[in-house]
DNA sequence: ATAATATTTTAGACAAAACTAAAAATTTGT
DNA sequence: ACAAATTTTTAGTTTTGTCTAAAATATTAT
């Protein structure tokens, strides 16, 4: 697979939903910031590879055999993503144009080896899910703070508003990407919560629960 | 730069010897298994870039540009070796062809921080130094590890004597090429060291030693 | 249902980087 | 010095991935 063709099967598998569903060709321009045509002519090379299945005017979606290749390439972009975050102190919003680039890479060994030094993490910093060696995902249901129910335990994995205050405030409050968070209470009259992070424990308004995307390990 | 380019200029580096002397269309050529009128045609374009100096007929060498250029892509190709063996259990001599991919990944502060998770080091596994940021060699002398002195710090790079017997020899007593070596000791009487290598002491004959080379760090 | 609009494809061109075959310049051998 | 051999360049193609403009198909709105 060549660069090209790698970005493109990416493109498709995540306007895919990870599967199922065609994809537009417009999506896919828009996407990778490329003309229509330009995805017409590559979606059809694909199609003689046997990587996706492709009818004209109909849109494309990924074969069985593309699929494990998008996964490879998902897997590579965010264990790179981890290694970045945990051990070159990358903050998790600068490491995406760097994965980007590590992920075409070409060595099972290599990230074989990456996966194994980096303790075999099951999420990147996002909170995204990173698919195993055989194309398998752990099932990690990412969803806001506000949404889990009493008793959930999970993973501080990031934010829907990102803007100064709101992380100003997580950092005064000591609250980090990665901190796991137990879910102890929920106020009927104004939603706010009671939980549990890195051992203490503190009360949150619904609208910060409502801006924190927390990860349920189970 | 592009990825073509950057293969070129490197290449031109190495074949130059490090700077200098012009290389011939044909050198590159070969160096790079490819055909001489590629290298022209890539040659007047690097030209034009202000790469490199280039007269017809007569070979080409890096300009001050051009060597910048090229010392940092060797110092990201070497900083990746060392990664890749200090902490990814790669050998001294899978690594290559790995570190040939990742060293045209982009990003100033992926390889400043990569340098500083490595704790600075100043040759690849193979004893080849490492560029500084700014583009001094720390000048490695490769000499036979009988002539240097006690508490010289090297790192072996390579052997005088490759007949198996020996070569046996340093299989057994587990000296490979890239161990770093101390100078600990050296017996007046048979020439004998005693060294340090791997972190562990021994003791080894003047025929040994005058067998083995060892690039001295500063 | 059909005209208007939007999407997608086709056809033809272009740039980068490579190649082949032939021409030009340089170097070598006598 | 000059013919032979070698090296290097030029000219013309090819492939990959892109683009524009125009044609074809699909969707939507009345």
């Amino acid at each position: 697979m060549t660069l090209s063709e790698e970005d493109y099967i990416k493109a498709i598998y995540h306007l895919g939903k990870g599967e199922q569903t065609p994809v537009s060709t417009n999506a896919v321009a828009e996407k990778m910031d490329t003309k229509p045509s330009s995805v017409t002519d590559m979606v059809k090379k694909l199609s003689d590879k046997g990587v996706v299945n492709y009818r004209r005017y109909k849109g494309v979606r990924l074969t069985e055999y593309g699929r494990k290749i998008a996964l490879s390439i998902v897997r590579k972009h965010r264990l790179w993503e981890v290694f970045l975050v945990e051990r070159l102190h990358f903050s998790w919003d600068e490491v995406h144009e760097v994965a980007e680039q590590l992920e075409h890479v070409k060595s099972e060994k290599l990230i074989d080896e990456l996966d194994k030094h980096l303790g075999f993490p099951k999420v990147d910093p996002h909170g995204d899910p990173i698919p195993s060696k055989d194309g398998e995902f752990k099932k990690a249901v990412k969803k806001l703070l506000s949404d889990a129910l009493i008793g959930t335990n999970g993973v501080c994995v990031g934010v829907k508003d990102s803007s100064p205050p709101f992380l100003k405030f997580l950092d005064k409050n000591k609250i980090a990407l990665g901190d796991p968070i137990l879910v102890l209470e929920k106020e009927e009259f104004d939603g706010s919560l009671t939980i549990k992070i890195n051992n203490k424990e503190m009360r949150i308004s619904e609208q910060i629960a409502s801006n924190l995307f927390v990860e349920i390990i189970d």
